[in-house]
DNA sequence: CAGCCTCATCGAAGCGCTTCGACGGACGTA
DNA sequence: TACGTCCGTCGAAGCGCTTCGATGAGGCTG
């Protein structure tokens, strides 16, 4: 079973290659009839272009590229989110994903680039000071960042507003009353690594509550049940006061109120916790959590559709940020206001 | 910069381009000399051969797919783990993946084989009835599944040998004097779908048990804490000789230690608990967990290695099991052999 | 020293597709 | 009726690479 080329389909059909092309891409007007005739002649024949000759004739691979970070203290489960999304999202647009992680390193992207394998980039999890991107500059190869870097002038970045969302978890606290509360992280090297999501986060969050008059405290946290449990014991017994938690780590939530439980703090009516995780996180945990989603299908449906907008040429923002949702769900509840904390015992 | 092609090295270099071919693919022999003068200028005009017309012309892409599954009950962490190191692997070979995934169908693997884009796949999570496993058959591309369906001849299948994994861990249990022992296995939908490792693990557990006079129960196991708290608490309040619990579920591995510890049963003292799940999940866990690894990494190595083996004509076997490997931590101790169970109150 | 190999290199023919310029016929206009 | 347009289609020229057969220069052999 030889594989069929244009070339059949063009004699099935019995009209030249190149109205076949014309037909297929759209490119040129051509009459209903004909059209109609090749497109009968392709299914019938089961075509499918050469992927190959069509990059290399076209200069279009229809392949874009999706650079994963592999990282300590990365949480598996939304990379997978996004990079399916982004999949799926590139399907939509006709093309396909090659999969790199950056331990390839610089020399990957530049080998990637330059065999015209691929016609775009999408690279996750960028950092604050990322070596990948002075030479995205240099290669001026069209990509679009998901994460914000330093100096983002002249790339294209999308993400969501994490310093909102570390915002609106204070907010809602302040909101509910609560005057002392408390934002439990990522694990320290992430943000000794200068990942910026992390610290934005953390600054939404002291800014907002500084604003409604709560005190604050903001720790990191590592991800084994013990240290957790460590953290949040000492946390609440060096500040009793504190009636919120709002808990920046999805590994680390269902320890979190493992550890109250077992400290026979009651969620919500002794200490209100909100948590910044996927929406399916929240919600098996017990009980269900009010939390601030990590959209991570909606990013990665963003960068793509902006990839193929640049690759257009059209126009496309430096900066895109995506709103955050907060679903009020049993974990959080009101608190006297003014009066003292019912955490406290 | 215009981009530079195989021509512009063959007259860099003083020789012909087909020379230039030869150097860089070793398919015939060329003097040092000559090869050296090509490397040099390969390397002075960063030269990088042209994915597509390669592919063209050579009938090779050096890309091979994996096709990810994307349904409930999948434990997202280790997919990204098969993920990345079947990346680094392909890698290793000189290939790159291109990521698809399996909800564009059995269309998917047909335009991607018929278009030449890959040279062979790599399909992760095959179910006994999976419904890619006859296209596969009929398509001819080379591929590998990890995971067994029901009739694997003629197909490569790698995976982990789950019924030795359920057997080794009652045999530990039962070697440590545990008669009464418990298999907590993947969520309802994932027996009911057919997925063949869940099914084995638990046979290859009863099995190995009955052998050793143990009795046992299995049970499917959600993944929210409530209904892993309910599952083990019924579990534990109908059958209070248990005294050994084999977790086959990695998002459960926690709250099943959460809700021993509400319950007030110490881990090992009353009940010793094993998992099977990634190293990671079982070192952070509290106590840390003897378990049987899942190891991604190397069931993805495997496929790559297979796959390469067959783009190469060599011939490979239908089966390869991977044997597992039993960590004793801290989660596992002994039991007065034929006493009873301090695990009753 | 003719004849034959071998080794290193070259030239040219594709691989299957896109795209550009050309061309013929139908139609509208003068 | 003659001419200019426009529409739909065709043919051919590449795109950058691999690969096959050919070629020429040495080195052996008898």
């Amino acid at each position: 079973m030889r594989t069929v080329t244009i070339a059949d389909v063009a004699k099935h059909a019995g009209v030249a290659v190149s109205t076949v092309s014309y037909v297929l891409s759209g490119k040129r007007a051509i009459s209903a009839t004909t059209s109609q005739r090749v497109m009968r002649s392709v299914r019938a024949l089961g075509y499918h272009p050469n992927a190959g000759a069509r990059a290399l004739a076209s200069k279009r691979s229809n392949v874009i590229a999706l650079v994963l970070p592999l990282r300590a203290g990365m949480h598996l489960p939304v990379l997978m989110q996004f990079a399916t999304s982004v999949v799926t999202t590139a399907r939509q647009f006709d093309h396909d994903v090659l999969l790199m992680t950056a331990d390839e390193g610089p020399d990957g992207l530049r080998r990637v680039a330059a065999s015209a394998l691929v016609d775009g980039l999408v690279l996750m999890d960028v950092e604050i000071h990322d070596p990948r991107v002075p030479l995205l500059r240099e290669l001026g190869e069209p990509s679009v960042l998901i994460g914000f870097p330093a100096d983002p002038t002249g790339l294209t970045c999308v993400d969501l507003d994490f310093a909102r969302a570390g915002a609106e978890c204070a907010e809602h606290l302040a909101t509910l009353g609560h005057r002392h509360i408390a934002l439990l992280g990522a694990p320290r090297v992430v943000y000794e690594r200068g990942t910026g999501y992390a610290e934005r986060t953390m600054e939404g969050f002291l800014e907002a509550a500084r604003g409604h008059g709560a005190t604050t405290i903001a720790l990191p946290c590592e991800e084994g049940f013990d240290e957790v449990s460590a953290t949040v014991t000492t946390l609440l017994a060096d500040h009793p006061e504190l009636s919120g938690l709002v808990v920046h780590n999805e590994a680390a939530v269902d320890h979190v109120l493992g550890t109250l439980r077992m400290l026979g703090r009651r969620v919500p009516e002794d200490v209100s916790v909100i948590a910044i995780c996927p929406d399916d996180v929240a919600e098996r945990a017990s009980p269900p959590l009010t939390s601030v989603a990590i959209p991570a299908a909606d990013v990665g449906h963003q960068a793509v559709r902006l990839l193929m907008a640049k690759l257009d040429g059209s126009f496309v923002p430096d900066a895109t940020l995506l709103a955050p949702r907060l679903t009020v769900r049993q974990s959080t509840g009101g608190q006297i206001t003014g009066g003292q904390s019912t955490g406290e015992r």
